[in-house]
DNA sequence: AATGAATGAGTGTTCATTCAT
DNA sequence: GATGAATGAACACTCATTCAT
């Protein structure tokens, strides 16, 4: 077998080393000599695997958003209550439990900044936060059926709790000196939970 | 020819230039010709009234810092009872009143993305974010003391608000497709309510 | 007076200079560098009079347009015959009278193989491919209604002594070792001429 | 494991993928990854068979002009006389007969481009230039014999007929949609024959 | 004979900043 | 105060060529 295909692979790589850099820099800053050397790779080379830049952020994006289902999938694995498979979701957002990551934080937070101004870009954090909705409101719908209340805020509800959260991720980066700590997470399930109880019968 | 010092103004008209095409374009992309091309001056002048364009952008946050708090004392003004107050926050940070402006959330949130990379700007950003979590806590702890309650969460509680507040700026800006649209009002004054009631006695 | 807008003569300069190394090293080898070097300038300054390589390239077709047409103009003064004019305007393309520049001509032939790939250039070329079709039917036309001739013939007669002299340049350019020399003037005056006597009666 | 040696077909199957991505595209687009896919091979096998890019795209000038050498052989098959060979030459360079194909002729105006930058393809170039102006300046002797006129000027007629065709290929490419259509062929003949009753007697 | 990943020099272009006027 | 030309370092991206397999 000769020059044997390792495109997968090395995207991955690739694609970390975007994370790692974007986390300490910026998306900006994480020009393509910088992320070449995170990943120990010739720069030429990102190009042989990446159309673009934007491409591989692109990639991250993706990337990220499954990884979150995932830990949220491994966190909710065996819990059978609506309102534990709640706090399951916003543990595996918000608390520092295992495979709770700095460096994803701070690149999430790069992403919707370059999400604002870049459609390619904006287009994939959609998806994501799509996603993200549709879990979250299912979950919610869940934990209101559960006490006979109606369901149709589910979806406001959610976008509270996401919009909570998603405020949390960007004030610790861009202000952790003066916020507080550790608030997060208690707020998020009080808000979901306050949300549940105002809600109105069926 | 010597004319009259008219450095003030000139800075004023930079900054709200700057505003305006970073709401557009963002900060990288808001150059220097840009901006100029924005405040209809030569591009030569703004080094001569700010010696960098990070300056500009410090300066920026400053102003806009100084607008929210404005905004905020204009709307609570004669309102007389800690629940009302609260409600003039939130409608003063969020509300679709008069002097509400898309161009100035959009620049809120380029700046809270730059400010997680240039600590010159964080500086500034921090600033405002403890400006406005020392006001919330005020407001927060009135209504928790009106209520008997203890003040002690009243920090943690602004926390929660702010975040809230500022995750739904930001998804507004980054995947408003896709967002329910006018939840955050309504979000951010339950939390704080629902957060104030659940607080203990004192 | 300060900071004096010389972009006229700046734009002159620039294309002047991708004259110069474009008929030497061909467009692709003509360089932002080595224009700016041919020129004198900072590579930089080349992007501030002008928004692309390509522009440069386009103002070039129009500038070297211009010359050949004043060029016929400065001949064809005092000249009253049809004849004579005709006979003035292909010693302006193709004699080596004064003025006559070897880096016209080759800077010309690079412009037309251009002109295949790129529009924009393509477009500038046909503008000018076209005022010279125009310029030469009418002058044999003249030609034709001074011999009581039908003008019928007059296009396709020019379309022929303007491909005559198109490909005489390229060929000089790219196998001028083997060309036979000093034949072109001769060929197209005497194709315009056999043209003309071929022609019917009105 | 070890293939047979088809090198030679190799070399065919990459030179008439230049060939066609050269048509489309021109020679500096033309890139050996766009020639490999072209030709449905990887691109590393390109290097294997060829030393350089230069050296395919000078195998290409040879096959042209073999190609066109045989394609006038076949039209001028069992015809006799000298002005009947001589029309056959026109149709086989000009006519849209049989064979004739839009792809060779952009890629002979690319190909004339290149010969100009690059010495190695303008010696194949030259070399495909003088084989057929030694063709043409035969057939021409012939007719100028058959009129027992002197074949003196020959020559310097083949060369006027020969700038005529490749400058009515090159505008054709390159200002198709100001040039007339269809005068070239007419306008070759006409050349050569008036060239022909313009000559002297022996 | 064939593969496709890898290299690295080179390209056009952008832009904050400086400076002579 | 104001102008706008000038600078040069940086960027993303391209691509012929090489090489281990």
């Amino acid at each position: 077998m000769a020059g044997k295909p390792n495109t997968q692979a090395r995207r991955a790589e690739i694609v970390r080393a975007l994370q790692t850099v974007m986390a300490r820099q910026g998306y900006e800053k994480a020009t393509i000599q910088a992320i070449a050397a995170e990943a120990g790779l010739a720069p030429g080379l990102l190009h042989y695997h990446f159309k673009s830049k934007q491409e591989i952020l692109v990639s991250l994006v993706a990337t990220l958003a499954a990884y979150g289902q995932q830990r949220f999938a491994t966190l909710a694995a065996g819990v059978d209550t609506p309102a534990m498979r709640l706090r399951a979701y916003v543990d595996a957002r918000l608390a520092l439990g295992p495979g709770a990551s700095p460096d994803i934080v701070a690149a999430w937070v790069m992403i919707a900044a370059e999400a604002v101004r870049q459609p390619e870009v904006r287009d994939a954090f959609e998806q994501a936060v799509v996603a993200e909705l549709d879990l979250l409101t299912g979950i919610l719908a869940d934990c209101l059926r559960a006490q006979g209340r109606a369901e149709a805020g589910a979806r406001d509800l959610a976008a509270g709790v996401l919009a909570l959260m998603q405020g949390a991720y960007q004030l610790a980066c861009a202000a952790g000196q003066v916020m507080p700590s550790g608030y997060a997470a208690e707020a998020a399930l009080r808000h979901a939970l306050s949300g549940i109880e105002a809600a109105p019968g069926r």
